[in-house]
DNA sequence: TAGATTGTTAATCGATTAACAATC
DNA sequence: TAGATTGTTAATCGATTAACAATC
């Protein structure tokens, strides 16, 4: 088993990975070991094609005609590929109800990802636990990514101090952001700034409903 | 004041209005009236082409050479566009941390989002409050919507129940949901389907981590 | 063998960016 | 006037989809 593929694991592609992994679990439990790309394609509303090429670019082996993929295999290459056999450590900031619930959010421990401290802005918050895990002043952010090595912080303080954390961040070597606020954060070119901005899907959303 | 533009609002320019909107907020702050694409594109690390198309695209006049837009007017424009204006009704589906920073989150009332009843599929939770709003049974949720005329449902629920809690959203004559469970939804050709995905997003911040 | 499915090359589509004339 | 900025047409880029030969 070598690497044969070359094609390119795009952004897009890595966003239906997760899809494919739910359908190919259920298919598992089934009992099913094999699947073709135009089934997922059909269960997930895509082009088959699509799924095709997507699995070409995960998959460790090739797909054979008439059978397809080995779901096992496929699973866990993109396991493998999506990190969830060696979680990244990452820091939350903020202790509102956004961090709350991603702090508790079933998913996200199986996603390979794991929060090993929560810092605040405010005074009141220090000291107290969240989910188990002390709060910590956010002076001390740069300080501790350093010394942990932590490269995702996770930013869900209010639109003001949002920069100021993030800048807080990149000092201590941060490499990506998941940036829950709902502004803008300017960076250096290789550090990865993730929105997850719900000011624009609601924007996507209430547009549609004016027709 | 007329209808000059053709240039259609794509998904793509609905996603950055929020960005442009907080930007022109700051500015209107420090007493500006006026601002260039150019300018509003550097803050925000966007093309400069790229704004300017999408201010044109939702501006109801035109740009002046050399002075730009008017920040108030092409502000009064988004917030039209994006039905700040007037409010969605919407449903929530789901009672666990994440529905309720959605009901906490300060934007979502600014953003033109009413939430007007909330809903769970575990027993023990129905009739209990939720910020203030009474948690209803789910089975009711069709109902509800086709009597209140809702057109946007929230679903929080944890993934086996998702698909289902859609069927009954679409029953009720919903024409956009909202789903942050972690699956893929059927609907309708008609229907829109805005996913907020942890996994997706962590798919893509744990790709460039492994750099 | 026939047919489903693969992998790949080419065509299409949509969005971004570059180039440039018009204008205040 | 000169120069910043607009609006628009054309070029580029990336991703999706169509077409098709290869294969089990």
């Amino acid at each position: 088993m070598y690497e044969h593929s070359i094609r390119t694991v795009t952004t897009q592609t890595l966003r239906r990975m997760p899809y494919y992994m739910h359908q190919l679990k259920l298919l598992q439990n089934e009992n099913v070991t094999t699947v073709s790309a135009p089934k997922i394609a059909e269960r997930l509303n895509l082009n088959e094609v699509q799924v095709r090429k997507d699995f070409a670019a995960v998959s460790s082996s090739k797909g054979k005609p008439k059978t397809g993929f080995l779901i096992s295999e496929l699973l866990y290459n993109m396991e493998e590929l999506l990190g969830y056999h060696n979680a990244d450590e990452a820091i939350l900031i903020g202790t509102g109800p956004l961090a709350q619930a991603i702090i508790t959010h079933e998913g996200i421990q199986n996603y390979g990802l794991r929060i090993i401290a929560v810092f605040d802005t405010v005074d009141d918050n220090i000291g107290s636990e969240i989910n188990g895990i002390k709060v910590l002043a956010s002076d001390k952010i740069s300080n501790l990514c350093r010394r942990m090595k932590i490269r995702l912080g996770i930013i869900t303080v209010p639109a003001k101090q949002a920069q100021g954390i993030c800048d807080q961040l990149i000092a201590g070597g941060v490499q990506a952001i998941w940036n829950f606020s709902q502004v803008h954060l300017s960076v250096p070119e290789h550090i990865l700034v993730h929105d997850e901005n719900f000011a624009a899907s609601l924007a996507i959303l209430s547009k549609h409903l004016k027709k």
